[in-house]
DNA sequence: CCAGACGTTGTT
DNA sequence: GTCTGG
DNA sequence: CCAGACGTTGTT
DNA sequence: GTCTGG
C-alpha cells in the first residue's frame, strides 16, 4: 500500500510547478513523513487552478463515521492477482465505494516521494521512492470526497492515492502495488472535467521503472509523529542503476553510488 | 425485500 | 448512495 | 484517526 | 501507556 509519502517542496514552488495557485490563507510545513490523518496538499478537479489541503484517509460522503482508507484499486476487482501485464478495463469505476469519486471528484496528490517496504518487511525496512533527475514535486493520481459529521456539522474533505500494479522497481524492493503518477500533461487530462471514463482510464497504470529509483531509509520513518528531514536520509545505495534522460530523450546509464556522489555524477553529465 | 456492506495490503 | 446476500 | 495489540518458544 | 495497521 501507498500509505506513506513525502511533500516538502514550498507552496511556491508548487505553484510554479503546476501553474496553479494556493487557496486563500493556506499554510503547511514540510513534512516528510505524510501519515494518515494529516491535512496535505492536493489539486482538485474541481477548482484545477487551486491548491487545497485535504485530510490523507479517504470517506465517502454517505459513510457514517470516517472511513480513513488510503489507497483505491485503479483494476478495482480485476486483476486480483497484481499482474504487471494487466491490461483490461479500470474497475475501479464500478467499485461503490469510489465510483463517485472517480467520476465527478479526482485530485491530484502532491508529493516528492512515497514510503514502501517489502510485503513481508512492511516498514521495518522502508525505502525511498523517487523520481530521478530530481523530477518533483509530482503528482500522485487521488480521488476525493467531503464527509459531514452529523454530530458536530463539520465538514471533512478527505482524499486517497489510486494504486497500479507493480513495475519493474517495485518488484525489486518486494512490494506488489504502487501509486499512479501522472505526468504533466496527463495531469492536465486528469483533473479535465470533460474527459471520458475510458481517457480517464487509460492514465491509471504503473510509471516507468527506468524514469524511477529507490533507497532504503531508517525504520525511524514508522513512527507517525516524527515527520523531519532526517528521516529521508539513505542508508544504502539506490537500488538499480540510473537511466538519465536527458531533454533530447537520448538514455544514458548513470553508475551506481552514494546520492551524494550520484548527484554529482548526475551534475557532471548535465555540465557535458 | 431490506439489513449490511461498501476499502486497502496482505492473509486470519 | 448503491450493491449484495440471505 | 482510532481500534487493537502489546509476549514467549517454536513453528502454520 | 504506547505502538501499529488500515
Amino acid at each position: 500500500m501507498c500509505g506513506r509519502y513525502v511533500i516538502a517542496s514550498t507552496v511556491k514552488v508548487i505553484e510554479k510547478k503546476f501553474k496553479v495557485k494556493a487557496a486563500p490563507e493556506l499554510v503547511f510545513e514540510p513534512n516528510y513523513n505524510v501519515t494518515v490523518g494529516n491535512q496535505a496538499p492536493i489539486i482538485t478537479s474541481e477548482n484545477p487552478n487551486e491548491i487545497q489541503l485535504a485530510e490523507f484517509g479517504f470517506t465517502p460522503d454517505w459513510a457514517d463515521k470516517k472511513k480513513y482508507i488510503l489507497n483505491a484499486r485503479s483494476e478495482g476487482d480485476h486483476n486480483p492477482e497484481n499482474r504487471s501485464d494487466y491490461s483490461g478495463a479500470k474497475g475501479i469505476f464500478l467499485k461503490p465505494y469510489f465510483k463517485k469519486s472517480i467520476r465527478f471528484k479526482r485530485c491530484v496528490v502532491l508529493a516528492d516521494a512515497f514510503i514502501e517496504g517489502p510485503t513481508k518487511e512492511k516498514l521495518n525496512q522502508p525505502y525511498l521512492v523517487y523520481l530521478i533527475n530530481k523530477k518533483r514535486p509530482f503528482a500522485m493520481a487521488g480521488i476525493y470526497d467531503d464527509w459531514i459529521d452529523k454530530s458536530t456539522g463539520e465538514i471533512t474533505r478527505s482524499f486517497a492515492i489510486l494504486t497500479s500494479p507493480p513495475n519493474e522497481l517495485m518488484n525489486k524492493i518486494h512490494h506488489h502495488r504502487m501509486p499512479v503518477i501522472l505526468n504533466d500533461t496527463d495531469v492536465d487530462l486528469y483533473l479535465n472535467k470533460t474527459t471520458t471514463q475510458h481517457e480517464i482510464g487509460d492514465l491509471l497504470c504503473s510509471y516507468d521503472y527506468k524514469l524511477m529509483n529507490a533507497y532504503r531509509i531508517s525504520p525511524e520513518i514508522k513512527r507517525p509523529n516524527l515527520n523531519e528531514k532526517e528521516l529521508i536520509n539513505p542508508i544504502e545505495e539506490p537500488v538499480q542503476k540510473e537511466y538519465y534522460f536527458e531533454k533530447k530523450q537520448t538514455i544514458k546509464l548513470v553508475g551506481m553510488g552514494m546520492t551524494s556522489s550520484r548527484e554529482q555524477r548526475l551534475k557532471e553529465e548535465e555540465e557535458g
